[in-house]
DNA sequence: TCTACTATCCAACTTTTGGGGGATTCGCGG
DNA sequence: CCGCGAATCCCCCAAAAGTTGGATAGTAGA
């Protein structure tokens, strides 16, 4: 019987840590406005409980086991244009949160910010609105506008993330070393550094890339 | 009245996400031989918070702001020798493990494990034994017995991760350029890696060094 | 004590990187 | 159609990074 429900704000929890999940369960079935209906650990399992749930809110971790948060989402929306998103993710950098909200998250949460932001998050995105905490809206404020990589760009970053050579590099995508160093420059430009070591960290520390 | 508590485990949960602790809480009530008798949200709370309810067990994270969770057991089994405790943190290297074993704790237990490692843990832990998952040990043992860096290695390492140059490093140790290669090259074999890149992208992998 | 070992330091040499031109192709939108 | 940006390549050169060999000093052990 789903009459129980019928005052409450209906809520899954994705997150591939089982207690994170516990934590989160408990705060809002602690509240008399709101229920968890679903709990997933991971981006595919999210996508087949939301078709069974139909949550009104998804609580999104965004890095996780297969495909990512942000790619679930993209994926929900496209079935589902209404369906509603909070990311519940700890701070990585501003580049997730521009993915996010790009790929139709209404709201953004830290972990480790006082679960009252999350209660409150919840709430304003099921009423119809966004949430972004003012940490949050800084650090999307603080991007350059014309901070995007070209995709070719973004391939020969992760590369070089991972501590590939110019001469690897060229080899693995099949071109020369001379057109491997004219993007490496034009990423040193773009994430404004002077050599690729640097690159690699900011790339890190804005979530430009991830390690492994 | 402390009769409540008589047969039961006492567990102190430190970790600087409420929502975790709020998990973890919930996990350890809810069995009859184990109870949460404090929570601390930094390593400062942590010694405080030990002195005055004397847990048997504490569960520590180690990414903590202020002082590090490994900073916090040392600090509290100076004093406090017999104290026992459960490192419970997202995987990130050998490096970590291996400090937090060497600061005297008994457990190592990742978050994201299901939950029924953590109970395991704990119990195995009060009983006097120690506590390794599979999946940690081995990681422990695939340890190069020799891979340990010199003080000043370190130091270079740390700020070759924050992407400075030969140049920069040099300035800031006050010595030679020469030198700073010297420990780069030291470094490098150590990590068997070929490049700065490759190495700032393994010490990070490994624990070693952090972002930020 | 005297050797062996290690950490630290430095300089000369070789390789890799990054910068500055410039050229070609391809596809996309005005 | 034409311009424009993205991607590809080339050459040359200067600067940075990495290799090798060697000096010094302190320390632990035979």
């Amino acid at each position: 019987m789903n009459m129980v429900y019928a005052d409450k704000i209906k809520v899954m929890v994705v997150d591939d840590h089982p207690l994170m999940r516990v934590g989160v369960a408990s705060i809002v079935n602690a509240r008399s406005d709101m229920t968890v209906v679903a709990q997933a650990g991971s981006g595919e399992e999210a996508v087949t409980l939301f078709l069974k749930h139909k949550p009104d809110v998804t609580l999104m971790d965004l890095r996780l086991p297969g495909i990512s948060g942000v790619d679930a989402i993209r994926s929900i929306r496209e079935t589902q244009p209404r369906a509603r998103f909070v990311v519940l993710t700890t701070y990585e950098g501003d580049a997730d949160i521009h993915r996010a909200l790009e790929a139709g998250a209404q709201g953004y949460v830290i972990k480790g910010m006082p679960y009252q932001t999350l209660v409150e998050a919840l709430q304003r995105v099921h009423k119809g609105g966004r949430f972004l905490p003012p940490p949050i809206a800084r650090a999307l404020a603080s991007r350059m506008p014309d901070s995007e990589l070209s995709a070719r760009e973004q391939e020969v970053l992760s590369l070089l993330a991972s501590g590939k050579s110019n001469k690897d590099i060229a080899s693995n995508l099949h071109i020369t070393e001379a057109t491997v160093k004219c993007h490496v420059s034009a990423i040193l430009l773009r994430l404004n550094v002077s050599d690729r070591t640097e690159a690699v960290v900011t790339a890190l520390q804005r979530g430009l890339v991830h390690l492994e």
